[in-house]
RNA sequence: GGAGGAGUGCCCGAGUGGCUAAAGGGGACGGACUGUAAAUCCGUUGGCUAUGCCUACGUUGGUUCGAAUCCAACCUCCUCCA
């Protein structure tokens, strides 16, 4: 087993080079003999998403571009999507259980992240990647046989050691068979994929190490096969905090969760120190390129930051929606709040009836009440046509339209409108 | 089944009869500085037809001139005992 970190020792695959190169791997069960595999022939691997949410988030992204890679390497990803696992609620390194879901939340999370893995990895094609569900064989199973099968592969003494679910124990919280038994279910998943496709190889992250290596035991046991499991590092922030948040929760990949804007701003934002990390782990630029950008200083950062959300949304959401993403950054940055488009449209008849900045400001969707928007305008933080108001009983009329009627309204420093009245 | 404890604003958490739209912190938002970074500083952080009114401290009722604060019942969670 290596850690993170370590030199890589000569490895002779491309894949575990770039992997290595890339910061993808956290630690692997045996790297050289993974490597050996990779050397000699296509690899099946898999990474598993529980759906446990609407849509995937940025913390997915690192087993998701894992597998991107080997699939650009000549390998086959398989993407297991958790129908059945998702019944149950993986206890690692949880302190409460996770609240049930059923079937038709399951559904409809699985439609929403199948969507997003369809982009990460290349479905098409006789050799493009698979997209399975494991409720197709774990709701197959009947309870003594599975029992008989598994159940006598396990023993609770080994399943008791696993840090996942230690600190539960310890904390003396309940921890429910139902839960218990999810990591079975997590190997079976293994043993089963390298049964019907010769899968060998599972990806997760870093808290998925406990069920990986049962998975990798199951093999042996049952089947006296080699696996191998691989987990990605523990994404987090230069700050220290888990990674992925915004003002609106978790950066969602979905982009009905979260717009390809809201995504690449993301990026953009990432504090300097992120950014070499970033470029490797989420962009597929040389890693020459990354090197270079990395090296950028002070201000000029600011590239390297922008070269970084534009790919990663290219990748997420495509290089139209990430082109159009740098635009509408550019734009919004610039300097004055001009913008081309109109963003907003009111009815013009408003204007007469004496329409309240306040009003406007709660229009566009920049305050959620009167009462915020009272305050952002208090607060100094409002223009209008490039002029700061702050008088909140501020009324709208015609002549603060400009061309085609159209007036430029701003809250801080990247939220603008172009309302156009008509 | 028995005994005790807890449920407060986006989150954590103080508050045990009026001065409480509720300390403090976090987060978020706005401002200054700047590079759309980090750090720092300042301000704001329930709603409204706004010198007033309404809604809010698990739920429902009650005591009181007046309750987040007292009482009762209920719901939920936790701890200990059986």
């Amino acid at each position: 087993m290596i850690e993170a970190g370590k030199p890589a020792t000569k490895l002779k695959s491309e894949a575990a080079q770039v992997l290595f190169e890339r910061g993808l791997i956290n630690q692997c069960t045996d790297i050289e003999a993974l490597d050996e595999a990779l050397a000699s022939g296509p690899v099946t691997a898999y990474a598993g998403f529980d759906a446990t949410g609407a849509s995937l988030h940025v913390g997915h992204l690192m087993p998701l571009m894992t597998l991107r890679w080997l699939q650009k390497l000549g390998h086959r990803p398989i993407v297991v999507l958790g129908g059945g696992t998702s019944q149950v609620g993986d206890p690692s390194f949880r302190n409460d259980a996770r609240p049930l879901l059923d079937g038709s939340q399951i559904a409809a999370n699985i439609a929403g992240i199948r969507r997003s893995v369809e982009r990460l990895v290349d479905m098409r094609g006789p050799d493009g990647a698979l997209l399975v569900d494991n409720a197709e064989w774990l709701t197959e199973f009947r309870f003594l046989e599975f029992l008989r099968d598994y159940g006598s592969q396990f023993t609770v003494n080994r399943m008791l050691t696993f840090d996942s679910v230690k600190s539960r124990i310890e904390a003396q919280q309940p921890l429910t068979v139902l839960e218990f038994c999810y990591m079975m279910l997590q190997a079976v998943d293994f043993l089963e994929l390298a049964r019907r496709h010769d899968c060998t190889l599972q990806i997760g992250g870093s808290d998925q190490w406990g069920n990986i290596v049962n998975g990798i035991e199951l093999g042996r046991r049952c089947d006296a096969r080699r696996l191998f499991g691989l987990t990605v590092p523990l994404l987090t922030t230069a700050s220290g905090t888990k990674m992925g948040k915004t003002a609106d929760g978790a950066v969602w990949l979905h982009p009905e969760h979260l717009s390809s804007f809201g995504f690449w701003q993301f990026w953009r934002n990432t504090a300097d120190a992120d950014v070499p990390r970033f470029l490797r782990l989420f962009t597929e630029m040389p890693i020459s390129e990354v090197i270079r950008l990395s090296e950028l200083q002070g201000a000029e950062l600011n590239e390297a930051k922008k070269i970084l959300a534009t790919q990663v949304t290219a990748i997420v959401h495509g290089p139209d929606a990430a082109r159009a993403a740098l635009e509408q950054g550019d734009a919004l940055f610039s300097g004055s709040d001009e913008i081309a488009e109109p963003t907003h449209r009111m009815e013009r008849h408003r204007l007469a009836e004496g329409l309240g900045l306040l009003e406007l400001i709660v229009g566009v969707g920049f305050a959620a009440s009167n009462g915020e928007a009272r305050r952002l305008v208090e607060a100094g933080g409002v223009r209008l046509n490039g002029q700061v108001v702050d008088d909140p009983r501020r009324r709208i009329s015609s002549g603060d339209l400009g061309a085609e009627d159209r007036l430029s309204l701003a809250v801080g420093k990247r939220r603008k409108a172009l309302v156009e009245f008509g």
